[in-house]
DNA sequence: TCATTATAGTTGCATATGCAATTAATGCAG
DNA sequence: CTGCATTAATTGCATATGCAACTATAATGA
């Protein structure tokens, strides 16, 4: 019997929560340096990555509320990073990236590489491989939408 | 070679945080019923285990910000869970659990288990110890203070 | 067509988070 | 004893987060 086959101890959330908070601050430091959030570049990055895009798409296409999206949203775009236009209905928007969120996502990510390889190096690249499947397992099988009943 | 020896793929800080609004969510909304956070739950906790303390140690147990700390607590403190008297110093604090934040906390303690349970059973009860020590071990190799140079 | 229901997005409210600056008190060097 | 660095905690500022309530529009049914 394997170790990790033992009953959990400790609650998960908090230390998810824990490693998070020293996490951010890492990748928030380095991000710093091309003036820039974590949080904003991910939104950046979803924007390349998944064109135009409506806020409702995005915010469940990065697990988050919609109305969170709407507040980070706000930021870019008054940034200039990013651009809210009309959609295919009155009531939708089209959100896109902009020439100069492109140049800002292209800079950060230099930065982000570095966060991320400094991450890898103090924890060694096997346990960091072995935690982004557990994560990637886990964001799997913890669908907001899905729960038992209630 | 094992698949987790791969190259890890993505960004570590996303995908914790993104796991980490979902599981929020799922535990936050159990302890509703004990009319609690998670954040708060888990302040109770610490004071619990760590007796009455200061602001800054018991921060730099929770691997928190002391500003984050002193807000976090103002909200306790106001629900009568817990109470601030002076310290050995006159600058600092001596912060304990009051008689009102133990029962909350072994009323909430219910509602945890519940929540971390349901975790257990939709994730597997090997994936979440191997996700513990995972993140256990990141905990340690990723203390705040410990950086390379700058 | 009009009332009802569903959908998209935003706003109000409360909390969480960290950095920089500030306040206050202690310790230390001269 | 006095000025300076240190330490403890808090406050100002900006952002992140979600739920509930709300506005506006669309779709549906009688």
């Amino acid at each position: 019997m394997k170790a990790s086959a033992h009953q959990p101890q400790g609650c998960s959330n908090f230390k998810l929560r824990q490693l998070l908070r020293r996490v951010s601050r890492h990748y928030d430091a380095e991000l710093a340096n091309a003036r820039i959030k974590t949080t904003q570049y991910s939104l950046l990055s979803h924007l390349v990555d998944l064109g135009p895009i409506t806020p409702g798409e995005l915010a469940r296409r990065m697990g988050m509320d919609a109305s969170t999206l709407t507040r980070n949203l706000r930021v870019v775009i008054e940034q200039g990073w990013a651009k809210q236009g009309p959609g295919h209905d009155t009531r939708s928007r089209r959100i896109e990236i902009t020439p100069a969120g492109r140049a800002k996502r292209a800079e950060a990510k230099a930065h982000w590489k570095r966060a991320q390889l400094a991450f890898n190096a103090r924890l060694g690249t096997a346990k960091v491989a072995a935690l982004h499947e557990l994560l990637d397992h886990a964001l799997i099988h913890f669908s907001t939408s899905d729960h038992a009943d209630d």
